[in-house]
DNA sequence: CCGAATCCTCTTGGATACTG
DNA sequence: CAGTATCCAAGAGGATTCGG
């Protein structure tokens, strides 16, 4: 399959860029894809994704999450008791991304040891 | 298949990150994935690949492409011609990733709508 | 426990001008 | 044609503090 093929409705020539683009601008950010991820087991609280996650901030777990819940990726759900807990798990929708998003591990764990190497090969080729 | 069954080698707990993540940091930029694209059906010179892909700037792509390059995503064949002229190609390791992307852009077209409908709902909850 | 608000820094990337 | 170099604006994202 090309990619070309994909824009029935939208493009004529290069235009293969807009689908990706529009992906890209929802969970090509730097924790959209992690945190979809993390929930792919099941429903997570916020607290248990933070330390799950790993390098994220307070702060921009919420806003991923807000925006994950925007779109419909994920849903949240409140318990009002004391303390306060929520539950954060992966939509209908939201579990289709998982099949790309596997596409996209799988061919890492492939490939990025290639890559290191090549990044190698030409960091030291310039100089010497 | 769990994402979790994919770090043999590296994890214990949410470590699904570190793949993910280090595909993001490569191909997660904003051109990167659009410019593999546009190599999807053979080389093609700098200045046809600036048109097609619309909107880069002549200084993005360039960076664009040496990241590629280095990577060993893509080659790049200079033909000492006056003026002269440069093409690109995906390598063999490139082509694999072709895969991933129509996976993602695949999915984009079926959701894209269901994701702006959300929003829209999203949008208007809150206030009203 | 979950989150909002503020501040501040660093990176990304666009515009422009210049070279071989 | 195919870049490189410089400047600059905008935004992403980390640290910290406060609130329910």
């Amino acid at each position: 399959m090309k990619l070309s093929e994909l824009n029935f409705p939208i493009s004529q020539h290069g235009d293969d860029c807009r689908v990706v683009r529009e992906i890209l601008d929802r969970v090509g950010d730097k924790w959209s894809l992690l945190v979809i991820a993390a929930l792919d087991e099941g429903p997570v609280r916020f607290n248990q994704l933070r330390r799950q996650i790993d390098g994220i901030s307070q702060r921009m777990l919420t806003i991923t999450l807000r925006g994950l819940e925007r779109d419909g990726l994920i849903s949240r759900t409140l318990f009002p008791t004391i303390p306060p807990r929520v539950d954060y798990e992966l939509t209908e929708v939201g579990r289709t991304l998982l099949g790309p998003i596997i596409a996209l591990a799988t061919w890492a764990n492939k490939n990025l040891d290639v890559i290191k190497d090549a990044r190698q090969r030409y960091g030291s080729s310039p100089e010497a």
